[in-house]
RNA sequence: GGCCCCUUCGUCUAGCGGUCUAGGACGCGGCCCUUUCACGGCUGAAACACGGGUUCGAUUCCCGUAGGGGUCACCA
């Protein structure tokens, strides 16, 4: 146990005491409660001091910390531990409320018994990048951890910028990183009709109505509130017109009715409680005034209707969440059975710069990093769910290992930064883990020869897969294996290859030309005992060999090059280089 | 600009009022291993944004400032 720590008076910026130190009060514990029973303060301690009670439901409450009725700070306390016996270590007033709402999903059913879903929503204006891709990661450990569903939907509303190749490029991604969907994927541009619908009923129970303001008006509207420098929010004089108002055959939107008094409050998952006054929210567009749903009214009835839970998500969106509940409660009003989904916003990931990722940053396409890159899924994956994500000190995270412990509350909220030093390096971690046969299948299409040995490829991943990061390093290290000759010399290795150096090579040619043992252990002895009988180092024989060889300065160990190549292919480029010499 | 969110080594993070002399990892420096390059091992430098407050005690709770980010469409 430490010994107590002395107990300075803290002092401001002036260096005066903030505190006078009284006499020393000593604190008994009550079960409950915990009260002063010596003087000054007489009978209870309004303040005990910040220390914490557990009330034995597995988390402690919080104790206001305020100065007794002395009306003097407190003084010595007894030395610690204070903390009561037995209260955990972990679990704060401050998540209680968020740890409570994952606390209460028992089975993969929410304590109401529907069961757990998530989904991922991209919407396939483009490649599936990095961002999205952890998103979906998020999505999925979550239900798996869980026992839930993770779901997929594509965004596709928008019809000038969906395109099919990126439909595709999103499953491929995804698919590559093993994060399909548990179903099928729902398309949302197919389920229009359910949207209006829905946008009907809002407009029948008088939650929503029709806006006949153009968007020239709304832009004027917009410019005029920007020019008087006011915040500029939609007040439509339509909000409240009754039908006999209505100009026959001009076209409307849908808005809904968002309230204008009061405030929303939405405990995030992540985020904590977030407030909005309902000032800051108008009514916004549901249907386009060709009869089309926003995204704002396809997700909210989307969501529902896929039975949606937990909405993971980028915390781009955390202000639609106020907006879609204006629409999820008003549609629980009319019908019910509408509730509120978990909403969990996680933090975006960065540029190195800190600035939004975007392309120049390595926002690129999942297919990229994979492809252009080299890498391997369990890599990205494992790199992915450490942004804004940990468990303790640990790293190397499988997938089954993180199903076990990811919790979506302990996400934290601040942006993480991406870093391809890192990935690299973890990339290299997976490289020396994975199994030779499925690296070599991963690398034979990088390598630019004629004919590819895939068995002496696979015997040759032990010594190559520790000098790489990722897979086109890989692929340029076999390279020297199925090199024809004449070998091609790079221009470091020709520098080895002096006068004297080939004249080595013509004896290391002679005395390997005999040797009856062609294994790592034979060629070793033989080598070793070759430069000492020459009163060199093994390096003074081996550097040129390696040129000679590989044509390459770096390389496997020379013995397992020569045992890889085999003794006629080694003996045929040792001679090669020795001849020129 | 309004609103919302964020802030621990360069980066990713641990930390949940006394465990902090702030831990781990990447990157960087040094050493060891060694035929090259790696791998591996050891080791070093490196952070609580600032200012107030609460408290006996603040990296931890509260407020403010600064900085960063997000969002303000008939896009998603």
């Amino acid at each position: 146990m430490r010994p107590p720590r002395q107990h300075e008076p803290r002092r401001n910026s002036q260096g005066k005491a903030r505190h006078q130190p009284c006499q020393p009060v000593i604190f008994g514990r009550g079960k409950k409660l915990l009260y002063c029973i010596a003087s000054p303060c007489k009978g209870r301690a309004a303040a005990p001091m910040g220390l914490l009670r557990c009330s034995g439901i597995g988390h402690r409450d919080r104790v206001d910390s305020r100065l007794c009725g002395c009306g003097k700070p407190h003084g010595q306390r007894p030395a610690p531990p204070w903390r009561p016996k037995g209260a955990p270590a972990r679990c704060t007033w401050n998540n209680m409320e968020s740890r409570m709402a994952s606390v209460g999903v028992e089975n993969g059913k929410l304590v109401d018994g529907r069961p757990v879903v998530t989904r991922f929503a991209p919407s396939p204006t483009g490649y599936l990048h990095i961002g999205g891709a952890r998103t979906a990661l998020f999505n999925w450990l979550f239900a798996r951890h869980m026992g839930g569903k993770y779901l997929l939907r594509i965004e596709d509303t928008d019809r000038a910028r969906s395109t099919e190749p990126a439909i595709e490029a999103i499953f491929d991604g995804l698919n590559w990183l093993g994060l399909g969907g548990d179903e099928p994927a729902v398309f949302q541009f197919a389920r229009s009709d359910r949207h209006a619908q829905v946008a009907a009923a809002l407009l029948d129970a008088g939650q929503a109505y029709r806006c006949y303001l153009t968007q020239e008006e709304l832009a004027a509207r917009r410019e005029a509130a920007q020019a008087e420098k006011r915040p500029f929010r939609i007040v439509s004089e339509w909000r409240d017109a009754t039908p006999d108002q209505w100009p026959a055959d001009a076209p409307y939107v849908v808005r809904i009715k968002a309230p204008r008094e009061g405030e929303t409050v939405i405990n995030d998952l992540v985020q904590g409680s977030v407030t909005v006054a309902n000032v800051e929210l108008d009514d916004f567009v549901i249907l386009r005034s060709d009869g089309t749903p926003t995204y704002m009214l396809a997700v909210v009835v989307d969501d529902h209707d896929m039975g949606v839970t937990h909405v993971i998500r980028g915390d781009d969106h955390l202000n639609n969440a106020f907006r879609q509940l204006v629409i999820i409660r008003a549609m629980h009003a009319i019908e019910g059975g509408w509730n509120d989904p978990f909403y969990a916003h996680i933090p975006l990931i960065h540029g190195a710069d800190g600035a939004k990722l975007s392309k120049r940053h390595g926002a690129l396409g999942v297919d990229a990093y994979r492809d252009e890159m080299g890498l391997l899924p369990e890599a990205v994956l494992n790199y992915l769910m450490r942004l804004s994500w940990g468990h303790g000190d640990d790293e190397i995270i499988s997938v089954a290992q993180a199903i076990e412990w990811f919790d979506v509350t302990d996400v934290s909220k601040g942006a993480a930064r991406f870093d391809f030093a890192k990935l690299a390096n973890l990339n290299g971690h997976y490289l020396r883990e994975c199994e030779d046969v499925r690296l070599a299948a991963l690398v034979a299409p990088r390598i630019t020869a004629d004919a590819v040995d895939m068995d002496l490829l696979t015997r040759a991943m032990p010594v190559l897969k520790v000098r790489a990061k990722d897979l086109n390093d890989l692929a340029a290290g076999a390279a020297f294996l199925f090199a024809q000759r004449p070998l091609a010399i790079e221009e470091k290795a020709a520098a080895l290859l002096t006068d004297e150096a080939c004249a080595l090579l013509g004896r290391i040619h002679q005395s390997l030309g005999a040797e009856t043992d062609w294994t790592i252990d034979g060629l070793e002895a033989t080598l070793k005992l070759m430069a000492s009988e020459l009163g060199l180092g093994l390096g003074k024989l081996a550097q040129p060999l390696r040129a000679a060889l590989t044509g390459q300065t770096t390389s496997p160990g020379i013995f397992d090059v020569l045992v890889l190549l085999g003794r006629d292919e080694a003996l045929a480029r040792i001679a090669a280089q020795a001849k020129a010499g």
